[in-house]
DNA sequence: GCTTTTTTGTCACCTGGGTGACACATAGAG
DNA sequence: CTCTATGTGTCACCCAGGTGACAAAAAAGC
């Protein structure tokens, strides 16, 4: 039989949770916090799915990870006591980056996100979700696409490099979405931490899948056929 | 000669930057915010220097971009018009991860992080601060893995990801920093994206080489000498 | 326009790391 | 203490992508 770990201020102070809260307020949290007992191997969340609760890891050892297009599993980080996760809950609608596993047998602490910032920071939930969007969102598709790069062919990240520029600098065009920056093949070689050779042999073969074109120095891509050569899911929006 | 834009909530709006804030708002932000012209090429910060200020991208592209073991420049990200960047002001004593420079000549608007947060937020900057260094910090150290990652040899990257265990997981011990995590050659395998089998010739010749040493299924690592064959600046902290 | 510089396209060749296969060691489970 | 499952060590072989080299094509100066 497991035995209940108390959860009280003593215990947070401990594992150096929230070292910047009065204890007030982390009696506060607590008793709004949930604890739950997570046996090793079992799934907390997947991702994909809304995030609606934040995570203390109480004790154990939790596991974030994420699926890749062949379907091997990237194991993105361990989680240690005393650490915060399931972080995307703090930005407005946004869905789990990754899944998070028990590595080892786990307890850990859930709470509303909205009662997490409330109580921690006394300022509304939703002006604190819109900062933290307009402010380390951003972050989170460099994460996004960092992580997914791990387990990609030259090809699949130059896809996925191509698709977050068109998010950003994409503009709408009859033929597709056209990039308004002269890119050259170096670039793009940085970018995704390839020779510029490769990469001039991939663009030229992408451009004769028709997944791109070129008009003179500038790229109009086709996102959808990214997203395919990227291996992402198709997802509509 | 160069035109300098007009920075009013108008134009703001039209970057849709801020999209949650009100005009009064942004009004006052904008009284704080000084206006610079960067040319192409031209270094606004550089990683490692004290982060002071945060930075919103006006027009032009801003670069992201760091350097690795081998001196080469890996470009994080391309920053859009509308942007914010320099973010780790916003966390208490963080140093710039990135250096960054004009992509392109660029207009950026500069402001103190603490007038950003007090006049979007309403709420003292030191526990908004602290926020964000406990929940979004972790994240940062992620990405500064992954990016690094780009242009490691597997040894090195092996190198970083025993690095940020040890960070996480590791207590002094006589002999060095014991994991107190059982790992298996698979889990570090999938934690830097690398065979199993590879892992293990690296594990072996890293224990050879004294970087690390094994105790039962136990890992007794030694950070300075791991940092060194990470690639990584030997920093006394 | 013409010249210089920067990009692009394509080779041939090399190497780090992936794959499969299998023996050995270790650790739980009973 | 034995049995079984899971982890480790080491092969031989293969391939994606790096490197260097160079010609053709675009841009940028002037």
């Amino acid at each position: 039989m497991v035995r209940t770990p108390t959860l009280n201020v003593a215990t947070v102070r401990r594992l150096k949770a929230f070292t910047w809260a009065t204890d007030r307020q982390i009696e506060r949290l607590l008793s709004h916090m949930r604890l739950q007992y997570v046996e090793k191997r079992t799934v907390l969340f997947n991702e994909g799915v809304p995030s609606d609760s934040l995570y203390l890891l109480v004790s154990g050892v939790a596991k974030l990870s994420l699926r890749s297009p062949d379907d091997e599993r990237v194991l993105v980080s361990l989680v240690a006591p005393g650490e915060l996760f399931g972080i995307t809950s703090l930005m407005p609608g946004m869905h789990r980056a990754f899944r998070s596993e028990a590595f080892s047998d786990c307890w850990v602490g859930a709470v509303r996100p909205e009662v997490f910032v409330t109580t921690l920071l006394d300022c509304p939930f939703a002006e604190f979700s819109a900062m933290m969007e307009g402010t380390v969102g951003r972050w989170f598709a460099l994460l996004y696409r960092y992580t997914h790069f791990q387990s990609s062919s030259l090809r699949q990240k130059l896809a996925l490099a191509l698709l977050e520029l068109a998010q950003k600098f994409g503009v709408r065009d009859a033929r597709g979405t056209l990039l308004i920056l002269k890119l050259t093949h170096e670039d793009l070689a940085d970018l995704v931490g390839a020779s510029r050779q490769k990469v001039t042999e991939h663009m030229k073969e992408l451009e004769r899948q028709q997944v791109l074109l070129r008009d003179r120095r500038r790229l109009i891509v086709h996102p959808d056929r990214l997203r395919e050569t990227a291996g992402l899911p198709v997802e509509e929006k």
